[in-house]
DNA sequence: ACGTGTTGTCATAAT
DNA sequence: GGATTATGACAACAC
């Protein structure tokens, strides 16, 4: 159980994000819902820590968790939560719910390019099924990609000899052909229509458990039967790509895998794989994973050799295939980061990705559980520098999407350096953007009231329950009272009283709770000294003052202060807020914790029981009045503060998306030219061989192909055409073309 | 001494 | 209309 248990908590997260990079979406809700609380909490972030107190509307609910329909709590306590989750997201690897689905490329008989996971059912992950069995079915669908990224290699490789001039049996041992290839892009029209019928073809995936192979001679499919088990995959890709070697081997496996026996020309394993092979144990499941990745990186490296330029213009996402060089030209983007010892702390052995997840915030995402470190997390170093992944010319899989989404902004950023020639201090700068702050300064996690210090102060006094200090808090609740003898006397009174208790479960604290930390040694930085009149505090009571500073070893000031002390009454003056002070100078019979947060019949019948001056009835109300305000105050300030980090957020929001849509324009601007190329190239063509009556060529100087209203396409004069385009402007985009 | 951040308080408007 | 809340402005205070 416990070889169990240490791969479910450390294996489990980087299992999830391994499966999400290879394109398996992972259902974790019923995981972390109904067996590791911590572990949702953990990675969708903590539920309540945001959330402002009001002490006075606790005790009007049932448990201290509910909210007064007053309070700000209400509406205020699921926008915090909504946003901070949507903050949360912004930069974590999402962690999909509900379901299990691989997205296995596959290739099926009716030469339509398909993708098993969009439409087949998914895979979802109950209690009932054993955690080796979703270890292996993720092997099996890591080792798919490998698999059809092998026939993604395949299929270029076909689509060579098929665009070659003679068709000639390709030597698989030797590069020269595709380099031949790649000078000459424009040099196969006459072939265009069974070359992209041969691309179809080729490019016709799918997983499961036949593999249909595309003759290169007669471009029929070829189903095959598969039965390689995991293990001879992973034998056999491992002893096939080591590390460092030429692409020129390869080659020689992709000649073996198609053109070979039944024991290597299958690639795609049967879903059961865990039943072929049922006693691999979850470790070597886990290396082979790793080796699997390795190898994919490997692949993808290798992958960059093979693009074409006539390949992008066919069914490659656009921005993917056209970045084959970028490792070379930007290796510093992601080679730092991604070595920087704090990602390898990371991505220890020990504290794999959780205590980048629970320590992270929605400002050091980046620097802790970015999309880039998530390489970092499991690409090897020496790989991971050049960023092949990001990079890498892919089909459109499921990887691809899914890093896309996570890497965007690095991405983005190179896509952008590179696709509009900015220069490496532009992207640079642009990243800097990206990533800074607004001017403001308000990294949350350095304020005293942000959500993350709040959480991190919950998490620290719940964690140390055991001590002096936070056995104060946590067993009264106390969270803004001054001292817990005041607690303990407010629980004594039972004045307002029953809530508290209830208050510290849910680790909930006001705008000031930092207070009640200060003298913890992890916060002694965060907060001031300052010591509130909070409304819970009991203190106001002359007669039960106690020192101060029972929770936590005193501070010099504090020392100081006592020093100074002449009389025990001295120090509680200078222990009490003015209008305590006031309110034991006119001998007010009641503390000013009741005073204030009394509710209005309560605190008239409280008035009315006790004979009490007009200047006492005066200060009563001012009291009463400041103490509220002084609420009021704190709640303000924090939700001003909220809005600006809320801003901020959606600034850097607004940022990302924006670089997306460049993004997206950059590619559709490319799509576009080459478009026009292609049209270009075509019209040439068919200008070239047409023939007048008396079989000679049209001069192009004199007549062009226009467009005609019904579609078709007219020899006209040139004279002809600038008179007719004079008036539209769309007539002379069709003259262009 | 000065700047900055925090907090309490007041005045006032809004609820 | 009174009670409460929200918020800008100011002052006091701590660092």
């Amino acid at each position: 159980m416990l070889y169990l248990k240490k791969y479910f908590t450390e294996g489990l997260i980087q299992f999830t994000i391994l499966l999400s990079l290879i394109g398996v979406r992972v259902d974790v809700d019923t995981y972390l819902s109904s067996q590791f609380p911590p572990l949702r909490e953990i990675i969708l972030g903590p539920s309540s820590a945001y959330t402002q107190t009001q002490f006075h509307n606790l005790r009007n609910t049932l448990d201290g968790y509910g909210i007064h329909p007053k309070s700000v709590d209400l509406d205020y306590f699921f926008t915090t939560r909504r946003l901070l989750n949507q903050v949360r997201s912004l930069d974590h690897l999402r962690v999909p719910s509900t379901e299990l689905s691989a997205w296995l490329v596959h290739r099926d008989p009716e030469s339509v390019v398909s993708v098993a996971g969009q439409s087949s059912p998914s895979i979802v992950l109950d209690n009932g099924n054993s955690l080796e069995d979703w270890v292996l079915e993720a092997c099996s669908s890591a080792l798919m990609f490998v698999l059809k990224d092998i026939d993604l290699i395949d299929i270029l490789w076909r689509q060579d000899i098929d665009l070659g001039a003679g068709r000639e049996v390709f030597d698989y041992s030797s590069r020269q052909k595709e380099s031949e290839v790649d000078k000459r892009p424009q040099e196969e029209n006459e072939d265009g229509v069974e070359r992209e019928e041969s691309w179809r073809n080729g490019i016709n995936l799918q997983g499961g458990q036949t593999h249909t192979r595309v003759d290169g001679e007669t471009g029929e499919n070829i189903p095959e039967e598969t039965s390689l088990s995991l293990q001879e995959c992973l034998r056999l890709l491992e002893a096939t790509f080591p590390f460092g070697e030429e692409p020129e081997l390869l080659f020689s496996v992709l000649s073996l895998t198609d053109h070979e026996g039944p024991s290597t020309s299958q690639s795609l394993l049967p879903p059961q794989l865990p039943q072929a092979e049922p006693s691999l144990d979850l470790e070597q499941q886990w290396q082979d994973i790793m080796a699997i990745m390795e190898l994919q990186v490997k692949i993808y490296s290798l992958l960059q050799y093979f693009l074409v330029p006539t390949l992008i213009n066919q069914n490659v996402s656009l921005h993917q295939a056209s970045l084959p060089s970028c490792s070379q030209e930007f290796p510093h983007f992601f080679g730092p980061e991604l070595d920087s010892p704090s990602t390898l702390e990371a991505s220890g052995p020990h504290q794999p990705a959780l205590l980048s997840l629970s320590s992270s915030n929605s400002s050091n995402i980046n620097s802790t559980f970015g999309a880039t470190n998530l390489t970092g997390l499991f690409l090897p170093p020496l790989l991971n520098g050049t960023s092949n992944i990001t990079c890498t010319p892919v089909l459109q899989d499921p990887l691809n999407s899914l890093l896309e989404e996570a890497m965007l902004d690095e991405i983005s950023l190179l896509d952008l350096a590179m696709e509009e020639g900015f220069s490496q201090a532009q992207a640079f700068q642009l990243e800097d953007e990206l990533d800074s702050d607004s001017g403001l300064s308000l990294d949350s996690s350095h304020s005293p009231a942000s959500p993350s210090s709040s959480e991190t102060s919950c998490s620290s006094s719940s964690s140390s329950s055991s001590s002096t200090t936070s056995a104060t808090f946590s067993e009264e609740g106390a969270v803004g009272y001054t001292t817990d003898s005041e607690a303990t006397l407010e629980l004594e009174e039972g004045a307002v009283g029953g809530y508290q208790p209830e208050y510290s479960k849910f680790c909930r604290m006001s705008y000031q709770d930092l207070s009640q930390f200060q003298n913890l040694p992890q916060l002694e930085n965060i907060s001031h000294n300052h010591t509130y009149n909070l409304p819970l505090s009991p203190s106001s009571d002359p007669e039960h003052q106690q020192p101060l500073n029972t929770v936590g070893k005193k501070t010099s000031r504090d020392k100081q202060q006592q020093a100074k002390l002449q009389s025990p009454q001295d120090f509680l003056d200078k222990q009490s807020s003015r209008d305590e002070r006031r309110a034991r100078a006119m001998k007010i019979p009641f503390s000013n914790d009741k005073i204030i947060n009394l509710p209005v019949e309560e605190f008239n019948e409280l008035l009315a029981k006790h004979h009490l001056s007009e200047a006492q009835l005066a200060l009563i109300r001012d009291i009463r009045r400041r103490g509220k305000n002084k609420m009021a105050a704190q709640n303000c300030r924090k939700r001003k503060l909220d809005t600006i980090l809320n801003l901020e957020q959606g600034v850097d929001d607004l940022r990302r998306t924006k670089a997306k849509l460049l993004k997206e324009k950059m590619e559709f601007v490319r799509s576009i030219r080459q478009m026009k190329q292609k049209v270009q190239s075509l019209y040439q063509e068919v200008f070239t061989q047409l023939r007048d009556e008396d079989g000679r060529p049209y001069p192009a100087s004199e007549y062009s192909l226009q467009y005609g209203p019904d579609g078709s396409i007219l020899v006209m004069p040139r004279s002809m055409v600038t008179e007719q385009s004079r008036k539209p402007d769309k007539k002379q985009k069709d003259k262009k073309k």
